[in-house]
DNA sequence: TTGTAAGCGTTATCAG
DNA sequence: CTGATAACGCTTACAA
């Protein structure tokens, strides 16, 4: 006995009209007692449990989404995936979206524009719920699809007020200040600023833009140095190089991140510059090396975690599956944690 | 005059039939031209071109996937995404897959073969194309989803020979013995090895074991510590203080990682314990801070990126997406590479 | 080379 | 409380 040939074959795992049929039920009755919102008698929930187990029935989230319109997805791009500084964001987010039922669909951008919005194209193939990417720019394209997509959008990291998208972050203006009062509050005078060696980087230069506010407040001349070297122990060790040989000597400097300013202090070990006695180094970011440092590195610890959970909070409430904060925008914005160690 | 009232509205997007009316021709035309492979003349491929532009128009790639039962997805879980060893992993796993147009789903079951269980369960739901998980050591039920699935799954990071899904890994017995030669050859003979304070790291095992054959192989003795502090660098101090302070000395000790290893250099550095001339200590994993140490840890990386990659590709190559290679299974098994600094 | 019809597995709608 | 029916947006099968 040949089996019916059947015109076209699914996927050949169990559906819920199996489920219905060995539980002898509808198929709707399936899925509102899986939903656990419709009304269904015990009996038949009874019934349709054991069907299910029977089975192993798992839903088909592709085809529920395409019939309610609303998939269960969200989309968060990112500039990279493994780096010390997102990593943690990505993981809060994930796993708080994940909790509700909710997957995330994760791509990189390597700080470019064109494969952020090559991303977000790709992520809206699958009608997501809700998206989320990292900063405030992004090429026009990303833009319109963005504003166009109607759902919820979250910009993260990066606190701009003005912006529609929901905004969780920090201000990179005010760590830069944050950073300059610090080492004016320690008595130094000659304060630089090291620019990051990773070009598109541009929340470098709001933290430069609020430490030379700070400097000029208090009647110093701001001063930045852009290294040229592209790995960032090389260039750290060269802004070092730069800024302490020259005729002018900085007594403090302020670095784009944690990684140049750990190139810096191993230079300074091998050159004999003492830390901070004669140079003062911080860093930003609090990388899983800055408090092992010889001496351990003053830093600024931007909250990545909570980012990613909070953006994910946010998005769970624009979509209703979480009940909304009374003044969520305030929330939002979220302090950074000078870390004072030896190295200032 | 009113529009006419549609029974029930999808997503609001632009679907293929918008852009064939647009275009002319009918639906499916549009759908094998925007494939590439079907026959479509270039005259009315222009045509559709233009609208696709003109509405902006993103398949919806749940509805494709629904559709040919063949979803673009591919799930994976890892013990955790932030932590310096998976981040790497994850980052080329997903760019490889993106590439080829597949969509990377992720999880973290922070060492839970419960919470594994569930990442898989919800995987399943999107019908994906194949799954990768880390390691050999699942619950029965992940067991029995991944042998059922009918999809090619991929077991990361750790080369189990005989088993039925896909290896990309490397072997932690191998590690293990490559470290104590290592020690062995530099002329250290009472050396220990440090197990994990994380229950769940099954893998550290297998190094432990490594370690032990190789010092059977010489005359000598295993000896294992195993921390009782939870923290890692809290344990890693635990374990230096005990193995040098007793009656019986190490003068060389294993860690089951960098952060262990990291934990009990610093703690050398406060005791006067000089490394590695009183005791030589070294980790496994090379994290970022590794070389930064003073002095800088030996360590043994592992092939995180590489993993990804290749893993992404079997897994491509199980698909049809890419030509298979003519000995896979040997390319499989990768090797740690012992990077030897000033520790030991 | 193009089009028609049917169906993928689920849920919204409406009727019992 | 339960169920038939018709979408959701796309692709396979088959016909022209």
């Amino acid at each position: 006995m040949s089996e019916e040939p059947r015109k076209r074959r699914g996927s050949g795992r169990a559906t819920i009209h199996d489920v219905a049929k060995l539980a002898g039920v509808g198929s709707i009755t399936v899925s509102r007692h899986l939903k656990k919102n419709g009304y269904v008698s015990d009996e038949l929930g009874a019934r349709i449990d054991a069907a299910v187990a029977q089975l192993r029935y798992v839903p088909n989230l592709a085809a529920g989404g395409l019939s309610s319109a609303h998939n269960k997805v969200v989309g968060m791009v990112v500039p990279n995936i493994s780096g010390p500084i997102f990593a943690s964001t990505i993981q809060s987010f994930n796993d708080t979206l994940n909790r509700h039922g909710y997957q995330v669909l994760l791509a990189s951008s390597y700080f470019s524009a064109e494969q952020e919005e090559n991303a977000v194209r790709a992520f809206l193939g699958w009608s997501p719920a809700a998206l989320a990417v990292v900063g405030r720019f992004h090429s026009s394209g990303t833009e319109a699809m963005l504003a166009t997509a109607g759902i919820p959008v979250v910009e993260t990291w990066d606190y701009a007020p003005r912006r529609k998208p929901i905004q969780v972050g920090y201000s990179n203006r005010e760590v830069g200040a944050q950073a300059a009062r610090h080492l004016l509050a320690k008595g130094y005078k000659r304060i630089a600023f090291v620019q990051n060696s990773v070009a598109g980087d541009l929340s470098a230069l709001d933290r430069r833009d609020g430490y030379a506010t700070v400097l000029e407040e208090h009647g110093l001349e701001p001063w930045t140095y852009a290294p040229t070297e592209a790995a960032p122990f090389d260039a750290g060790r060269q802004a070092l190089d730069e800024l302490t040989r020259g005729k002018r000597k900085a007594d403090a400097i302020i670095f784009a991140n944690d990684n140049l300013a750990a190139g810096a202090l191993l230079a300074s070990q091998r050159a004999g510059i003492e830390v901070p006695r004669r140079c003062a180094l911080m860093g930003f970011g609090d990388y899983a090396f800055s408090p092992l440092l010889l001496p351990s590195l003053t830093t600024i610890r931007p909250p990545g975690r909570e980012i990613g959970e909070i953006a994910a909070q946010r998005i769970l409430q624009a979509l209703g599956a979480l009940p909304a904060d009374p003044k969520p925008a305030r929330l939002n914005l979220l302090e950074c944690e000078l870390i004072e160690r030896e190295s200032t």
